[in-house]
RNA sequence: CGGGGUGUGGCGCAGUUGGCUAGCGCGCGUCGUUCGGGACGACGAGGUCGCCUGUUCAAAUCAGGUCACCCCGACCA
């Protein structure tokens, strides 16, 4: 009875892929970044909690992008929480896709009753929606702002909190409330919108392989798969070490059709009303667990440096208050040397605990390069210099240092993505019969090219016998003419199947 | 919402044919010896056994109810 609860708990199938992971540290990843995990009984336990050390994570991120969308001419700005109902009803596809699982907001008041508690009172007209997403009430503010050809193309992106009811929440990947961006344009014409749509999902593949060192696939999801309100959708799909595939990013080319549920009309050069071509496009917070998945292992977090929101730390090492006394200046001192002529946010860990546990806990929270400086590497004039990808240690100068720290983070940073970058090849395969592709997917999983004749039908059986699905069709498909791996009729190339999260 | 499971110090758990003062490991605090990869000893703090009702001389343990969480499925812009 025992083992099966265990065997219950820990069933690989439902927890974050991570690697095997001994019990101990099964949930290391609560201790560094915590997600849906508040007090016990808590009605909203699939909400998240970040720490400070997660939340650090975040804010590099968004640092980083937002550098990245205002190269594009992208601006940003805020809109509200509460969406009135009728917003959503406006846009019929829109809310067939998503309108079920949302939070709604039906009172504006506490009272106390008989009994001394709380209880909702002061009814609201017109309920509020705690906004799953912004389309509605952003384009209604756009058929305002827009006038005139002059008013385009409108570039803005938000940075907000969104509320989804999921039925079930996992940590990271989705959780009751989330943070993220969601990018909303409006342009003049068809093709802009096009290259937008483009142009951002590029920006997004971007920053998951130079940044997070995750390598992506970029393609168009399935008409099945894509935003309900959308023409359609593009993604970049990242896979990890369990062989399922994140939806990591997405960029929708709306076309008209939100303009033409909220009015959304420009008049143009030759004077005549014309309705605006959308885009919008968001990446989250599960990005967070996007990294922890790709790139973790048994002992803890592994962040790519250029992410970490401390890429070095610095651990004296001493015996008695003499040794104590002599390292501490040595490692302050070239601390601020780092920190200065580097510019690197470095922590220097003096506080009264044996070395060997700190150096367990920087490896929990990722610290990408670990410095250590103790007696021995006093008289030898060195810094012992470890890194936490590969573990390995190497004695560098003391006067080398500056120089070699720039190097060691680039290194690492590279490692990484090639190290993710090769599994992804390896669990790669191009398959041609059904047979083999069931086999695959009962087994180790991973992406699987195979041929898809493009019918629905055909994509769904795959699902249902399965589990996998079309994460996309890559851009770099090649056009190949091959047999549907479910139907085997005519197919022009291969499209990505795999399980997905 | 359907099927299964679990609620006992901060965390992980044992104890469940009703019976002694509710235990163990980790973690936490103080002191000492230690300190270059998760040290050791001594002492110590910390619990209305999810909640309610019932049965009983006696309930963590049995019964009924209730709340919450976890897992599988369905759902997932």
């Amino acid at each position: 009875m025992k083992e099966e609860k265990i065997k219950q708990n820990n069933s690989e199938e439902s927890d974050l892929a991570i690697t095997k992971r001994s019990k101990d540290y099964s949930q290391w990843y609560l201790d560094v970044i915590e997600a849906g995990k508040l007090a016990d009984n808590s009605p909203v336990r699939g909400c998240m909690v970040i720490r400070p050390n997660g939340y650090a994570i975040w804010e590099n991120m968004q640092k980083v992008m937002d550098k990245m969308f205002k190269e594009t001419g992208v601006v940003n700005a805020y809109f509200p929480l509460f969406i009135p109902i009728s917003f959503l009803n406006k846009e019929a596809k829109h809310v067939e896709g998503f309108a079920k699982e949302c939070a709604v907001v039906t009172h504006h008041r506490l009272e106390l009753d008989a009994d001394g508690k709380l209880q909702p009172a002061a009814k609201l007209d017109e309920p509020l929606i705690v906004r799953p997403t912004s389309e509605t009430i952003m384009y209604d503010t756009y058929s305002r702002w827009i006038n005139s050809y002059r008013d385009l193309p409108l570039l803005i992106n938000q940075w907000a909190n969104i509320v989804r009811w999921e039925m079930r929440t996992r940590p990271f990947l989705r959780t009751m409330e989330f943070l993220w961006q969601e990018g909303h344009t409006a342009h003049g014409t068809n093709e802009e919108a096009d290259e937008r749509t483009l142009q951002m999902v590029n920006v997004y593949k971007k920053f998951c392989e130079e940044y997070m060192a995750i390598p992506v696939i970029a393609g168009m999801k399935t008409e099945s798969e894509k935003f309900a309100g959308a023409v359609y959708t593009t993604c970049i799909e990242a896979m990890m070490q369990d062989g399922k595939s994140l939806q990591a990013g997405t960029s929708h080319m709306l076309g008209q059709n939100f303009a033409k549920a909220f009015e959304v009309k420009f008049l143009d050069q030759t004077g005549e009303r014309q309705y605006v071509w959308q885009t919008s496009w968001g990446v989250s917070t599960r990005l967070i667990g996007a990294l922890i998945m790709v790139h973790s292992d048994d002992n803890g977090l592994v962040l790519p440096p250029k992410l970490a929101p401390t890429p070095v730390v610095l651990v004296p090492i001493w015996s008695s208050e003499e040794e104590k006394a002599k390292v501490l200046p040595v490692a302050s001192t070239i601390a601020k040397s780092i920190s200065e002529k580097l510019n690197i946010n470095i922590k220097v860990d003096d506080r009264e605990m044996r070395p060997g546990p700190k150096f367990y806990e920087w490896e929990k929270m990722g610290v990408p390069l670990r410095l250590e400086l103790g007696p021995k590497d006093l008289a030898s004039n060195c810094v012992v210099a470890v890194r936490r990808d590969n573990g390995e240690k190497e004695k560098v100068d003391q006067d080398k240092i500056i120089e070699y720290i720039p190097k060691a983070l680039q290194n690492i940073q590279d490692s990484l993505f090639n190290k993710a970058l090769k599994f992804q090849k390896e669990k790669t395969k191009k398959v041609d019969f059904y047979d083999e592709f069931k086999k695959i997917m009962d087994g180790d999983g991973g992406f699987v090219l195979a041929h898809w004749c493009g019918n629905a039908r055909c994509e769904e059986q795959v699902k249902e016998e399965t589990k996998a699905t079309i994460a996309c069709v890559p851009f770099d498909q090649k056009k190949e003419k091959g047999k549907c791996i479910y139907c085997g009729e005519e197919s022009e190339g291969r499209v990505i199947f795999a399980k997905a999260y």
